[in-house]
DNA sequence: ATTTATGTTCTATAAAAGTTCTCTTTAAAT
DNA sequence: ATTTAAAGAGAACTTTTATAGAACATAAAT
């Protein structure tokens, strides 16, 4: 049976989805207290009926006793895109971060990649959707801004995001963030051919370059991707 | 199959309309006095009444006693074209869950729409932290999977999912939505040209066709787009 | 063993929301 | 016109939520 209940009242969507944010951003629930801060209450015991009711309504599980033991198990129906992807407006990029939240969270969403890099870090993963298992081995993840078309053909534009999951290791033939000899980082198709690494552009205009392997590092592994129309 | 379909009265479908809208665009049902209000009614008691119409009818399920509660369960069959863009018919639903929901993983990745379009809908956006300036204006926003690859120069690829503004009308030249003959909906860009409009894929091996103006209904406009890789 | 952080339970209060009644009004159908 | 079902109004009432503070329990760390 199907139930998507969106059964829920402002606080305890509120409170959900500043539960599912931190998980996302910092790996770990956060305590009553900071849930307490977040909604600006002034005791933790609402918070604990508050969970309770997300319990009941089946959004989160939790281990009695345990501290930090929250898992949120589905979002209501109308969970953004910003909620989902976490926050990813230029103003909270741009040390927006006063104005929207000078509270803990969203602190993870900045920082750049390495130096000298044609991409930047924005954001962090968040997404959940289609990566069950990844909530386990919740890697780290990044969010960078595409800048070039060199992957124009397997539908990355310049502009885009995309989020990267933290690997030092992929399978031959998928996407990933490298850093060739310590120095530049770059979004390429990955090719293993024995002691040698190709590194393939989508676009004809950009060939694939060969390199030793130990030139290479892989950073992580291309996990989705977000664009925004204007 | 065919159950008791639209018994219901005027009163009783814009109530639920009014419902399920306000679901789908803010995640929590509303309460008998917003109900109320927006029914310019001066008292709850109908409401209650109404509610209790539509569970009798199944339309809707509620948890007694608890606050905003209310689920839509299914909408009138008589809905117009543009009704059941607006809000998803519930068998439709079913059925793109179960496959995502037996385990935790979850999150609003709701079925497919409507009949014989190229699109699913997955999901709505509206955000609430990130855009705090948006909740007021905050237009409602589908989530649908793109099928087929007729966008696919616009870095739009079969299987990502685009969020989409809701809109009756876009800029010439923009990505939008529209529904042809209130049959067919399908996302391309919209080129308006005194009383026709021509809808251009962005893939040389589809032709721009064009259209009256009255035949095309504008759905929504493209705001972003999300991708998984595997 | 003692501290610290955290989660749980209890009471109490107030506000918000839902329910149930009675009565009136409206609209449709015959 | 008469009848009937649906809808509106209003009030009393019950239950749920939310806030608050305190006391207690548990787990981890020192």
């Amino acid at each position: 049976m199907y139930e998507v209940c969106s059964m829920l009242t402002k606080k305890q969507k509120n409170l959900l989805i500043f539960i599912n944010k931190k998980i996302r951003s910092s790996g770990i629930s956060p305590s009553y207290e900071e849930m307490k801060n977040s909604l600006n209450l002034k005791s933790k015991s609402g918070i604990h009926r508050l969970i309770s009711a997300l319990e009941e309504r089946g959004f989160v599980k939790r281990l009695a006793h345990k501290a930090r033991a929250l898992e949120v198990v589905k979002l209501p129906e109308n969970a953004s895109a910003n909620d989902i992807f976490n926050t990813f407006t230029p103003s909270v990029i741009k040390g927006g971060l006063d104005k929207n939240n000078n509270k803990s969270s969203d602190v993870s969403v900045l920082g750049s990649i390495a130096a000298g890099t044609p991409i930047e870090a924005i954001q962090q993963e968040v997404d959940r959707v289609a990566l069950p298992e990844d909530l386990q081995n919740n890697g780290e993840h990044y969010g960078l801004k595409v800048k070039g078309d060199s992957m124009i053909e397997a539908g990355i534009n310049d502009g885009d995001t995309v989020i990267v999951k933290k690997a030092s290791n992929v399978d031959s033939g998928q996407i990933a963030v490298v850093l060739i000899d310590d120095q530049e980082a770059t979004l390429k198709r990955v090719r293993k051919k024995g002691n040698t690494i190709a590194l393939e552009a989508a676009n004809r205009n950009y060939g694939t370059k060969i390199y030793a392997a130990n030139r290479i590092k892989i950073q992580g592994k291309l996990v989705s991707l977000y664009r925004n129309f204007h």
